[in-house]
Order: structure tokens, then C-alpha cells, then sequence
DNA sequence: CGATTCCCCTGATAGC
DNA sequence: TGCTATCAGGGGAATC
């Protein structure tokens, strides 16, 4: 599922393709996936405009066009933005279909149709539900050890749930998740505010180590995921506990446990990640 | 404050 | 063969 080096790299893959590109129409074969505007106006307010820049907030992406407009896309579990040649067969699952002035086309599929549009002005943006409440970005400068020691004091939950929270990091999800728990040795059930002083620069450094590494690896395709050239990534192949219960440890060779936490399903080593 | 449950949705898989 | 149940989960809302 599209985390933060998965969004990172659909943006990347997308940026040079689409900026200084018109959008000369909008086809919508199923409309769920639009919050704003009415999907019946969305057609005529796009039309026309041209793209000018993408940025990546969490696990948003948004798109700047002209005349001040917005379009804010969350890709959630399954979508995927393409950018193909009109010919190019349309997948399945395919929903909207931006036509461009270069002749190609901007497609959104989504199996899961849990992904959302919203097409606002520029002015909004700050104001958006769920992108106004991002916390900090974890590859910014912003996130230091002493900003994420200072946030754990008071948080009375487990880890995982922490850093699942987008209000307080930006962008981490499921599988890097537990990747970065791994990686710090630090069990995910670990009550956030007891982690020692240790432990906090192992979170730090693993966080910052497993989102770049994702980046690099051009993310992580376990089900679906591609970036905007359907171009899957190769980080699956380097994940070392997710997904793999009672497969052996790479460290240790315990295998690998799994439980819930947050009603996700959550692996770890009982070995290299004790229970404190 | 935090934990839990439900909901949106479809496909893969397991069990009968 | 084909049915049904279960699981996967990001995020928001409702409930405890």
C-alpha cells in the first residue's frame, strides 16, 4: 500500500511528464474516489488548466494548476495514478482518465475505490481535512531526536500505534512500520513513553533509515503498487519482517511472530524486539 | 486521553 | 464446481 516512499516515488515518476502539461478533459467512469467538487463539475472546473507543480505531504500528493486551483489525491490501499499513451489498454479498475495536451493520459485506478480526489482552491489547501492535521514531515529537518523524545513523554500507547498516527508523523504506514520497529529493536507494543533515551535515537535513526531506503528502492510493491510509470518498486525484497511470520530472523534466526496492534496486522522478532 | 469497532471495497485464499 | 467465510488495511467516525 502506498506509504511515504511509495507516494515519494509515484510523485517523482510523475513530475517530469506532467508539469507544463494542459488538461483537455476529464472522463469519469466511477465517481466514488471524488470528494470535492461534485464529480458532476469536476469535469468543467479541470479543463483547461495546466499543471504546474506536485508535492508530496505525507502520504498525499498534491498537484498545483493554474489559475490557483488545487487537486489534493490520496491513493490510500490500492490506487494508482498512470501516465500512459491513450492507447494503452485501460486496466480494469481504471476510474478517471485525464486526457493531456501531449496526447497521453493520466489515469486513476483503484481496486479498492478507497482513494479520494479533491479539486479546491489554492486557498484552501492549508485548510483541508486530513492534510491540516499532518504532523511533521520525518524526512524534513523538522524531525530531530530531541522533537521525537519530547513527543513520546506524553503518549500512553503502544509505539506502533504512534507512529501510525499521522497527526504526529507524516507518512509512515503499515510495513514500514514494522520495518522501522525491527530495525530499532524495539517491540511494538512498547508503551511509547517508557522507550529509553537509547531507544528513541535507535526509533530516530531507523525511521529516517527505512524511509530513504524505501525511496531508493522506489518503494515497496507487495500487492499492487506501481509508480506513474507501472514500474513496480523493488523494497519487498529487502522487508525483514513484514509479512514473514515464522519465517526465520535475518539476525537471530527466531521466527518471526506476528499480532494485532491497532487492528493491524503487526510482525516482529520476540527475539531481537523483547517485550520490555 | 486511549482503545475498540465499524465502515468504505474487492480479490486472494481456505474450508466445506 | 461453487459457495461462504475470512483476511488484507488508511483513515474517519462513533462508542466505550
Amino acid at each position: 500500500m502506498p506509504e511515504l516512499p511509495e507516494v515519494e516515488t509515484v510523485k517523482r515518476s510523475l513530475s517530469g511528464k506532467l508539469i507544463g502539461k494542459e488538461i483537455r478533459d476529464l472522463e469519469i467512469y466511477f465517481s466514488g474516489n471524488i470528494r470535492r467538487p461534485d464529480p458532476l463539475l469536476m469535469g468543467e472546473m479541470i479543463r483547461g488548466k495546466k499543471f504546474l507543480g506536485i508535492d508530496r505531504r505525507g502520504k498525499y500528493l498534491i498537484f498545483t494548476l493554474s489559475e490557483d486551483l488545487a487537486l489534493v489525491v490520496h491513493l490510500r490501499m490500492t490506487g494508482q495514478l498512470l501516465y500512459v499513451d491513450a492507447a494503452f489498454p485501460k486496466d480494469k479498475h481504471t476510474h478517471l482518465v485525464f486526457s493531456l495536451s501531449d496526447g497521453m493520459e493520466l489515469r486513476y485506478a483503484d481496486l479498492r475505490k478507497f482513494g479520494t480526489f479533491d479539486l479546491i482552491p489554492l486557498s484552501e489547501l492549508p485548510q483541508l481535512k486530513g492534510l491540516a492535521q499532518l504532523g511533521v514531515e520525518p524526512l524534513s529537518g523538522d524531525f530531530t531526536v530531541q522533537w521525537l523524545d519530547q513527543m513520546l513523554q506524553n503518549k500512553n500507547r503502544s509505539i506502533k500505534n504512534v507512529l501510525l498516527d499521522q497527526t504526529i508523523i507524516a507518512g509512515i504506514g503499515n510495513i514500514y512500520a514494522d520495518e522501522i520497529l525491527y530495525e530499532g529493536g524495539i517491540h511494538p507494543e512498547t508503551i511509547a513513553c517508557n522507550l529509553t533515551e537509547d531507544q528513541v535515537r535507535q526509533l530516530w535513526q531507523a525511521t529516517v533509515k527505512l524511509l530513504n531506503l524505501g525511496i531508493e528502492h522506489r518503494g515497496t510493491s507487495i500487492r499492487n503498487y506501481v509508480d506513474g510509470d507501472g514500474r513496480q518498486g523493488g523494497f519487498q525484497e529487502l522487508l525483514k519482517v513484514y509479512g514473514r511470520r515464522g519465517e526465520p530472523c535475518v539476525r537471530c534466526g527466531s521466527p518471526i511472530g506476528k499480532t494485532m496492534v491497532q487492528g493491524r496486522g503487526t510482525y516482529y522478532c520476540p527475539n531481537c524486539q523483547p517485550k520490555v
